[in-house]
DNA sequence: GTAAAAATCCCAATATATTGGGATTTTAGC
DNA sequence: GCTAAAATCCCAATATATTGGGATTTTTAC
């Protein structure tokens, strides 16, 4: 069964997982390690990097935390370029 | 039971539910058009704006879309005043 | 201060995210 | 190509978000 791909603010939750999995490989450090440090269980990383799953704010904000990214709120930008 | 207020980049959920809440004040419209709109239900609805709750992703992303608000990545700016 | 609308509460049922353990596959270094 | 490490998969158990219905409280407009 297809999950059909939610958009949050300008991307989707494929787009979160490849941000999350580009920023722990430059940070150079494992799957498991951010998992501890966060206390997020590496299942859930797995999914959530593979842009599978649709964790709640909180696990998302554990694992963004843990690597040194932020999600902010803003106003909806419009985007010119698909208009 | 309390729970631990989760802060999501610079903002914690009680923050996000205020602006949502705000958004949708200036907006002019009720929560149960929100919920419709969105296809949340208003129970949920009513608790993210309370700052209760813990939504999923996509949960929160049909909400924000409903209401022209959107959430971004961003590396973590650092906060020079609480420094 | 009354009436109507909006917001909130309560609760039980359901859906689904998370977890932990172990097996399997893929990747990286030599 | 071997080997070790990392990543992914599978599955059952558990935790918790979501929903819908109805009741209650709060807010708004007159």
């Amino acid at each position: 069964m297809q999950r059909k791909s939610q958009h949050i603010g300008n991307m989707d939750l494929e787009e979160i997982g490849k941000r999350i999995k580009e920023r722990r490989k430059e940070l150079g450090v494992d799957q498991r390690t951010i998992s501890e440090l966060s206390g997020v269980a590496v299942n859930t990383l797995v999914a959530i990097e593979r842009g599978e799953g649709n964790p709640r704010l909180s696990t998302l904000a554990e694992i963004l935390d843990t690597i040194g990214l932020q999600l902010d709120l803003h106003p909806k930008k419009l985007n010119y370029e698909t208009m």
